[in-house]
DNA sequence: TTTCGATTTAAACGATTGTTTAAAACAGGC
DNA sequence: GCCTGTTTTAAACAATCGTTTAAATCGAAA
């Protein structure tokens, strides 16, 4: 009962506040450490998948530490997801759309799609949270569209829209702007099966992030010259 | 004992043999409503979120039915990625490719590929089941690329080949083939995405199989034609 | 040093999982 | 009708899950 109460006020006051004061060191300590390995075995594993037992295992605490300091497992996922918005806003920044050509914007744009898509540092639990949210969409999957996914997908259309020349409807420029997402995403999405389909000599000779990026590229902007001369 | 010996039997004569006589009709029907509750719940929970218990209480059988048919829950996965396979090959014949102008062989595939993304009936359970396969493959995933995907691989880039005119490394062929495949993809794997991204007026307006297919098939001949001279 | 709130710990909780068991129900040959 | 092998059933199994509890431990103020 008293616990529980500590936990709720607890909760509110992590979700609320953007700068934490923890009471001292050696909470703080244990909390960050959960926070630490859960992000990659909620990505290994899935959110129903992962158990707060393999968490509390890897970061070395007690099974309880996630009750006491996040409420239950799903305050710890939301905190996980909280701190990799943050992580990745860092990481990857929207590049500077003015001041170049819209051919190099386009070009900045997909090789910053297929390095947040290909990344194999020890970030790449990141990538590997977001498409699960992507297939299994938890209720924090709205807000990481619109912090995440939406500014790029504005400014991919715009960049577009100025690569066609003639004007074109708004749903066309969508499309354009899909058919360039979805060329990069799929260098993840279907990485199983292309691991498959190419041999292993191929793949590591042509599949890197700037054979593609420069394939795909070329791909979009011949589509936007032919849609601007109908 | 006896028990785990018939079904250990029982599994093989089932994987092995094409055309199963079962002893009798009413072990034949639970067998097949058991076959026919799985799909859905595999496909909507993953395999491991599935329970045996929830497909048994779809099925209307005893929770041990699926224990002396199938021997266990992976006996039963497997035996549904089996089905699923036999039905998919009727479903969607691969388009003839010869007797036509390689840019309607090039629609048709897109087409075919929309249309195995897109579908809303009542077999949607198994695209949702093969993306879960990609995303968590399991030991048949293997074989459902080669069955599956590699066919229809083989021909989008035969039939990209002769569009190009010019000859390019492979590679570069297949390049232009996932191009292909990652724009039919993402409106199915970016599905959620794009539901949150797009207001649904404009989704049920321009979001139909007929617009995008058009729209990808005319951004791969921009693609080839720019391709074609260097 | 004592005291008190914050934190950690070991243990147990009830619920749910896949699987197994032993008995009951069934179908067909005699 | 009886017998035999197949199939179905209810019940229990051990394992694992997220969560809770109550006691032990800690850190710093009094």
């Amino acid at each position: 009962m008293v616990n529980s109460v500590k936990n709720s006020l607890q909760s509110q006051r992590n979700s609320g506040d953007e700068i934490e004061i923890r009471p001292n060191e050696r909470s703080c300590d244990t909390r960050s450490r959960i926070l630490a390995s859960a992000g990659p075995v909620f990505a290994a594993q899935g959110y129903a998948g992962a158990t707060v037992r393999e968490i509390c295992a890897t970061a070395g605490v007690n099974i309880a530490s996630v009750g006491y300091h996040f409420g239950d497992k799903l305050g710890l996922y939301r905190e996980v997801i909280h701190a990799l918005r943050l992580a990745r806003a860092k990481r990857f920044p929207t590049p500077n759309t003015d001041l170049q050509k819209p051919q190099d914007t386009l070009q900045a744009l997909v090789n910053t799609l297929l390095a947040r898509m290909l990344i194999t540092e020890e970030a790449a639990w990141e990538t590997e949270l977001l498409m699960r949210e992507m297939q299994n969409p938890t209720p924090v999957f709205e807000s990481i569209v619109e912090d995440f996914f939406r500014p790029l997908f504005d400014q991919l259309t715009e960049t577009l829209g100025l690569l066609v020349k003639t004007d074109l409807p708004v749903h066309t420029l969508q499309h354009l702007a899909f058919s360039t997402v979805g060329q990069c995403l799929y260098y993840r999405v279907g990485a199983q099966a292309i691991q498959v389909l190419i041999p292993e000599r191929q793949r590591t000779a042509n599949y890197d992030i700037e054979s593609l990026s420069q394939h795909i590229t070329a791909v979009m902007l011949a589509a936007c010259d032919n849609f601007a001369k109908p």
